[in-house]
DNA sequence: TCCTTGACAGATT
DNA sequence: AAATCTGCCAAGG
């Protein structure tokens, strides 16, 4: 079913936490998305609910329509972005290799 | 059914 | 380092 790939990215960002940021490509692979474009694609649908202001591209920067909103959302919340980039080695949200996926347990 | 468009990414030039 | 090309998947015309 399509619909549960499409929730279950949903969930991924909503589980992306504050202060952090992730990339569409990220956001793909750990919901198992096809391609990263699905999730640019469900968000500009169906993200209004959820925290689309951390998911940037691989570069580390926002879309151009979004720049503004999102570095201003981004350092409300403690990201400093560097210009119009943000340092993703730094920010970038990345599963703890101790403690389990933000999925929780998911799969 | 074919073509275009879009919150992308990676490889080339 | 920056511009360009290619591949990617889904939706709408």
């Amino acid at each position: 079913m399509d619909d549960e790939l499409h929730e279950r990215v949903r969930e991924v960002i909503a589980s992306v936490p504050a202060g952090s940021v992730a990339t569409y490509g990220d956001i793909a692979s750990v919901s198992g998305a096809p391609s990263p474009r699905l999730i640019g694609r469900i968000l500009s649908e169906d993200g209004q609910d959820l925290p689309w202001h951390r998911i940037l591209r691989a570069d580390g920067t926002p879309a151009p329509h979004l720049l503004d909103e999102q570095l201003q959302r981004l350092r409300a919340e403690g990201v400093i972005p560097d210009g119009q980039r943000v340092d993703l080695r730094k920010y970038r949200w990345q599963r703890d290799p101790d403690n389990d996926a933000g999925l929780g347990g998911l799969f």
